[in-house]
DNA sequence: AGGCTTGATGAAGATTCGATGAAGGAGCAG
DNA sequence: CTGCTCCTTCATCGAATCTTCATCAAGCCT
């Protein structure tokens, strides 16, 4: 398996996750280094961030087609370029935004080499279901129970990160870097607003939520557990 | 069937989908091979893309049409070119415009494949339809309810591009790619001008549209679902 | 239980966003 | 060269949405 990220102490640590889990793990820290390891000794994952200097992931994701079948997963900031990719059909197997935990990741990877190659992801079906809710990545539409639920931009992003990383606590800064980008300044307090905002729209109570749950003291998560 | 690309990732790819659909599927990366091979065994379908280096894409066209009745789909970078290859009378049998799904290309091919063949560019249909509306790609004609509608190459190409991707939001950049290619500078809400016109013509209320939808703070899109 | 901290929520002002009409200008046909 | 069509930019209006703020409720610790 091998991991490809630009900031040298996140690949280690991933790597490291990965390890703890008996996959044999190298690291590469740019597309040119990654596309000649995979040359080298085709790894059987690769797990590849899209913002990479010079060649950037889409490329390397491409060209690594070329010569090997190997699984990929996409590394993105936010959830919009997902969107994205799957537009230009980049090919990857799975998407995961920033910031993901370990955890997610490793989970992610087992049940990609779980299941049969497919590519569901890149074929207009980017959905996905916790309970009675349906989320449509590429037409940004959500349903509970079928009925579509409208919601605004902001609202919908913020489902979004929740909804790709099940179980996945996230603090408010995290949320905000994600939908709203590194760069935004405020009032952290901001992301209640418009968690209460969805929770009003999914008919979620706060005090015994459904979907997203409060956890005190750090942040927000959805998907099963507790 | 061969899929003809110079870009070798994006080849593997797209054959990879047909393969998976039970397709035979070989690759070739420029028009002489791609003659070549045509010659050697008489693929059914062609997958052609314009942009090949050396000998391009309409005169692989032209050349196969000399000894063969095969199939051929063109991928073009941009909706615009498939007004000059009409022009030209390339005689290809459908046109597909990047970016595309997978699945899309899948369900042309099959599409195509389940027509009898017709006689060249006037009868080879690439419709589609949406409620009352049809769009025929190849002759660039989009009829309401049977009436013909008059649209400005423009708008038939904003109006296209979002109709061969139901359901999938487009952002103004994305729209602005697709449409004018990635060159184009300038203010984007251009887009939105287009739209309108599109909207009027098709008799569409943006306020409560059954065409194109409005996807606030994020684009515009068609299809089904709300 | 009491005090402190954290989260939920409603309201309101500020801001952004989209629809649309109009005008300048480029390109093309005659 | 002239007139026409179409593209593009610009400005404006109205509405949707974001963000802040204030208040109230709930959880946590001692």
């Amino acid at each position: 398996m091998l991991v490809v990220d630009d900031e040298v102490p996140l690949a280690r640590l991933v790597a490291g996750y990965l390890e703890r889990d008996g996959f044999d793990v190298a690291t590469a820290t740019d597309g040119h280094e990654a596309i000649a390891q995979a040359r080298d000794w085709d790894p059987g994952v690769i797990v590849l961030d899209l913002g990479l200097p010079g060649v950037d992931g889409i490329e390397v994701c491409r060209v690594v087609r070329t010569f090997s079948d190997c699984y990929i997963i996409m590394l993105t900031a936010r959830v919009e370029e997902i969107d994205k990719l799957i537009g230009l059909s980049v090919g990857a197997d799975d998407y995961l935004t920033k910031p993901f935990s370990p955890r997610e990741l490793v989970a992610r990877v087992k049940a990609m080499l779980r299941r049969p190659r497919q590519d569901d992801t890149s074929a207009g079906t980017a959905d996905m279901t916790i309970g009675s809710l349906t989320i449509d990545l590429l037409a940004r539409e959500v349903r509970l129970a079928g009925e579509l639920v409208d919601l605004t931009r902001t609202e919908f992003d913020v489902l979004a990160v929740l909804a790709t990383h099940p179980r996945m606590v996230f603090s408010r800064v995290q949320l905000i870097e994600a939908v709203w980008g590194a760069t935004w300044v405020g009032d952290e307090h901001l992301v209640d607003v418009h968690i209460a905002h969805v929770r009003r729209k999914l008919g979620d109570d706060s005090t015994a939520p459904t979907f997203i749950r409060t956890v005190r003291g750090v942040g927000y998560r959805m998907g099963p557990g507790q």
